[in-house]
DNA sequence: AAACATTTTGCAACTTTGTTGCATTGATTT
DNA sequence: AAATCAATGCAACAAAGTTGCAAAATGTTT
């Protein structure tokens, strides 16, 4: 586990620090998706909230992480899938956000679907977001 | 046009105040979706930042206003059709942000496809945001 | 049309969230 | 192990969002 933490960072070229392993392996141990706040309360005091918002962009610049949008102004974070490189996002999935538990989950087998847009609008990425109760919190 | 201002706040039941006509008015007039901040500036110092707050949130709350989520951490507002009471939010169609204008549109002609869930997600809400270039930003 | 009751507004004060510059610390390379 | 380069933490700030409360505006009743 360790190890595939350190595998990522140098895969990136970016130096293996102590918040940088620390967020990552949140990231792996956690089922869903983290916002800067859960990072913030997870690590306790042990970083610097700069660092965190410093952390989380430059993982979201290497590919490392992706960025999921919500209505809550709340931007939750993901890991990403191997294909993701710098610059380039591949993560066509569906993401889910359950109204109860607030978990959110990355849907890597639901690609998102087809979309027709009206002339003269150019696709460049698009992002299904389904709020609903998850599998843990219907009854 | 002013006198439809005024049927939306009186069939919701809502007194009709300077503000909320404005505000209202905004929208009408603006082809795509609204941030606070956009309404802040389009209202020049007219208004205190927290009757903004405020008035947006019961218009949401009324069925009036739908929130678009994004990916950078600020909400968008559209004017909902008809068919939005209280508390039904019935917003089904595509929204499209320029990537280089940053216009938000409301696709209402384009319906959002089905996207099949993994067993025990129960979907309420389906979301779809697509970026990229608008009609009038490509060339 | 005036007086009453009820909302809504604006202000103040505050909390949370996000940003920037810079000295210090820590990681990597030779 | 020393030199080089990058990352961290601190401070100070800017922006975004929230809450309580008195004053003002709206709607209602007489």
């Amino acid at each position: 586990m360790q190890a595939r933490i350190m595998d990522i960072l140098k895969k990136n070229q970016l130096s293996v620090t102590e918040s940088r392993k620390k967020i990552l392996e949140l990231f792996q141990d956690n089922p869903g998706a983290l916002a800067h706040h859960d990072i913030e309360l997870k690590t306790g005091e042990k970083f610097d909230r700069v660092t965190i918002y410093r952390t989380l962009q430059t993982f979201v610049e290497k590919g490392i992480l992706h960025t999921i949008p919500s209505a809550d102004n709340s931007i939750r974070y993901a890991l990403c899938k191997d294909e993701c490189t710098e610059g380039h996002h591949h993560d066509n999935h569906v993401h889910f956000i359950c109204d109860k538990c607030e978990t959110t989950y990355c849907l890597e087998a639901i690609t998102v679907p087809e979309v027709k847009l009206p002339k003269g609008f150019v696709p460049n990425q698009i992002e299904v977001v389904v709020n609903g109760k998850c599998r843990n919190c219907v009854k």
